[in-house]
DNA sequence: CAAATATATCGACTTTTCCCGATATACCAA
DNA sequence: TTGGTATATCGGGAAAAGTCGATATATTTG
C-alpha cells in the first residue's frame, strides 16, 4: 500500500474521474485494489497513520491517505544511525 | 542484540579475557545479558544470521557472531530508495 | 572413549498478529 | 428524516511469532 501510494496517479486510475489526488487516495480505491476486506484495509491505514507513515484527510463521506515522506526518511535516517 | 554487537568492548566485558572480539561474541554472552533461554537466544541468531543482519564463526565449541553493517546500509537504502 | 561444555534443533504451549463478518458512525441526497 | 454510501470499530477465529524445556550435535579435555 504504500508503495502504491507513492503514484497515485498509475496506481488508482478510477479515482481521478471523481477527486484528484490533492489530499491521497481514498479508502475503497485501496480496499480495491488490495483485495481485502473494507475493515482490514481500514484498521490497517489507521496503523499507518498512528505510525506516522500516512496522514488522513477526511473529505465528507470520503477519508484520503497519502504518504508522510519525511516518515520513511527519518526510518531511514533512524536504521543508518541507531541501528 | 543488534545494538549490543555495535559495542561488544562495553555490552560484553566478561568475554574479554577469554577470546577477543575479533570474531564477535558467543552465544553465552548474549544469552546472559538477553535474559533468555539457551534456545532461544541460538534461534534468534541464526534467524539473524539467515536474514544477513549478522555473520557466523565457529571456533572450537563456540559460535561468534558479529553485525554484518552493509546489511544494515543495504536496508536503509532500501527504504529510502523502494518505500 | 567418557564426561563436560557450547550450541543447535525439535515439539509444544503461549502470545501476538492477521483478517474476517457484523455492526456502528458519519455524511450526503432526496 | 430516511435511505444510501463510505469509513471506523468491535469481537472472534485462524495463522504466525515468541518462548520454553528436552534433547541432539559438536568440540574439547582427561
Amino acid at each position: 500500500m504504500l508503495e502504491w501510494l507513492k503514484e497515485p496517479e498509475i496506481n488508482f486510475p478510477d479515482q481521478l474521474q471523481h477527486a484528484g489526488f490533492e489530499h491521497g487516495v481514498c479508502v475503497g480505491q485501496i480496499q480495491a485494489k488490495a483485495g481485502l476486506t473494507q475493515s482490514t484495509v481500514s484498521e490497517y491505514l489507521s496503523i499507518l497513520q498512528r505510525a506516522g507513515f500516512i496522514e488522513a484527510k477526511r473529505v465528507g463521506q470520503w477519508t484520503y491517505y497519502k504518504r508522510n515522506e519525511g516518515a520513511f526518511e527519518a526510518l531511514s535516517n533512524l536504521i543508518q544511525s541507531n541501528l
